[in-house]
DNA sequence: TTCGTTACCGGGAACGTTCCCGGTGTTTTC
DNA sequence: GAAAACACCGGGAACGTTCCCGGTAACGAA
């Protein structure tokens, strides 16, 4: 009853095992096995997508052709240019990225990586980025690591799995290993680091002044007769809370203030953590007479704690913040902060990574170090 | 001195033209053309990715095996398979998600369009719709239109030629051609809308209740005793300034009292505008004694201009936002709001396009109208 | 033994592009 | 009037995967 495809005889088959669900014959006569292809199993009747060929066949020509003709360059009539435009616009083609991105690979794209996005500084850069990129015809994908380091990992295999040609990334506070970031190194993909960077990997980086913008907060903060001023530091893992720390420091010492250790606090960003350390800082024996803070939301947090303890700012105590979040104006009093130009942040970043993307040769890592500058309002003088 | 390649002579050569900057010649014996590569044409010596091919070959197996311990299914001896993974982690291989998609025909990404992301809402609802989308084990692409008509299709060109899966889309206030849109569901390419979306376009959507929380906080302002209530209102191609007009309607109609078309100004969502139309309204014979707001960024505009105009709040006159941003609070007085979900906004955007991703037959597109809540701060009672 | 079954594995065709290379007319040049 | 140049076009091999289908050895049952 089972037929032989080849030779079409019915006896000499034998059963020779089901695989896959479905029985397979063997045909002793012709040597060969075979099973007969069920219904379904046909074609997954995967929707068709319009491709090039099927453009090149209503007009009677080949797909270079048509290829030719949609990348608009050389080698082409005119009138078959526009007759491969019209059937584009008739069949509604759109060119598949994927393999024009496979066979050249490039993608175009650029991967941003930011630890956060619901304040006001990584958007405002990425737009910056965007910007820059845009213009010179690259796309980008947003990556939002969520201050995890698993899913920083994780976003980072899955843009090198994407084939980014590039990378801008500012890590997370608890990123320690960057064993993930130098896999981009090791495939010539260049990385540019905003913000926050790893200091013992030969990267461009981009960064602001913190150790002078520090400097600077709290020499006005000195300037203005504060003595006891405490600092609600950032997580040593970062780079730039290391770097405002030292201005703190650099400030002190050259205004001959000696450190107070219980001044210093250094805390992981969250503002539960920040909340509390400030009630302790203002529960001291001798509490502070000012405050300098490495963000402007934990400023924004200090003030509303110490207005409703009473007390009065800037007379019983002062605030500083860093990086003039627009908050930071609207807050009462307004919020004396260090302002860093945040769109410059993204447009350097995105420039270097350009520079380095078309640079035919070795491209020298470089370092960008944009200025700071003091904003004062009301927080620290009436 | 030209030999041809195939018969060796050196006469009967002709040469027919230089093709591409690069010489060819006819044999005549062999009635054949040929040229020969040059030096660097060989091969553009482009970076070679290890794939899985050089694996199969540096463990003598088949490039199909090697697939098949990779993606960790069936028919693959554990010995194999074990060998396969240690020589990816040797050779440090990372899987072509191009190819992958090529093959597959689908990317296990889905795009997000946001007309704008500094204010608080956009990264909140990308975040929202981020995690229930990465729990699926979808990525996502983040695209930002910037309130550009132009930009925004853009975007969909690009989110189209990448071949997402599925599309998260709040248009832009400029948009009024939905063509861009209809492509993805031409294509059968799920579309949900949220926060903005086209009527008139047969895709699921998410949104809250824009008319019942207009309602109440414009009830709220009547029941404070306010009479007198001026409507800064979104332009009119977003449904839900209209629904939010509505809303104010309403209630005016409810408690009787008439509308006054001098104190509905519908403006463009820019500030600029927004601080131009307040001016003009506090500077009417009869100034508004509250005013509503589309949304909160305008609302805290208007706190701060009638501040600085000596007037007080909510003495003289009162005011509230919309969607309860996190500034609201921290403003003096604080801001009354109607509040909306927006995580959830995010969430479920994510919930209805991956149930449309993964049901097999026709879906039915659905709205889903989260609620809202009114926030009371000091803005409207002392 | 001999057949049926299981457990693996390899070959090769997709997927939708680009690019190289070689063809064929037609026009220019000497 | 032939040789050289030009203007177009087509074929087919990449790109790096997945998937179908068929092969082979080993083993259990009849």
């Amino acid at each position: 009853m089972v037929k032989c495809p080849h030779c079409q005889q019915v006896d000499a088959i034998n059963k020779t095992g089901i695989v896959r669900g479905k029985q397979r014959y063997f045909c002793k006569s012709c040597q060969v096995h075979f099973s007969f292809p069920t219904a379904e199993a046909t074609r997954p009747m995967r929707r068709h997508q319009v491709t090039i060929v099927d453009i090149a066949k209503e007009l009677g020509i080949s797909k270079s052709t048509v290829s030719r003709a949609l990348r608009g360059q050389s080698d082409i009539h005119p009138g078959t240019r526009q007759a491969v435009l019209d059937a584009v616009k008739q069949f509604d083609y759109q060119p598949n990225l994927l393999a024009h991105s496979l066979v050249k690979s490039r993608t175009n794209t650029v991967g941003i990586i930011v630890p956060e996005f619901v304040s006001f500084f990584f958007p405002k850069v990425i737009i910056g980025a965007q910007n820059v990129l845009a213009d010179a015809g690259y796309n980008v994908v947003i990556c939002h690591s969520n201050e995890s380091y698993e899913t920083e990992v994780a976003n980072a295999r899955a843009l090198l799995a994407s084939r980014v040609d590039g990378l801008l990334v500012s890590h997370t506070k608890e990123t320690r290993n960057f064993e993930h970031f130098r896999a981009f190194q090791r495939r010539d993909i260049p990385v540019v680091f905003f913000n926050r960077f790893c200091e013992d990997m030969t990267v461009s980086k981009v960064t602001v002044d913190d150790q002078a913008g520090a400097f600077r907060a709290v020499e006005h903060l000195i300037q203005t007769g504060r003595r006891r001023i405490a600092h609600l530091a950032g997580p040593d893992s970062l780079a730039n809370s290391r770097n405002r720390l030292n201005g703190y420091r650099d400030a002190l010492r050259q205004y001959g203030i000696a450190e107070e250790p219980e001044l210093v606090i250094s805390y992981d960003l969250t503002l539960e953590k920040a909340n509390i350390y400030i009630n302790h800082l203002l529960n001291l024996p001798q509490p502070p007479d000012a405050l300098f803070t490495i963000n402007d939301p934990t400023a924004i947090e200090a003030l509303q704690v110490i207005k409703s303890r009473g007390l009065r700012i800037p007379d019983d105590i002062a605030i500083v913040g860093f990086s003039n979040d627009p908050v930071s104006a609207l807050v009462e009093p307004g919020l004396t902060t260090v302002s860093q130009p945040i769109n410059e942040i993204g447009q350097e970043s995105a420039r270097l990574l350009l520079r380095q993307l078309t640079s035919e040769e070795k491209f020298e890592p470089q370092t960008v170090v944009l200025p700071t500058e003091l904003i004062v309002r009301g927080s620290t003088v009436a």
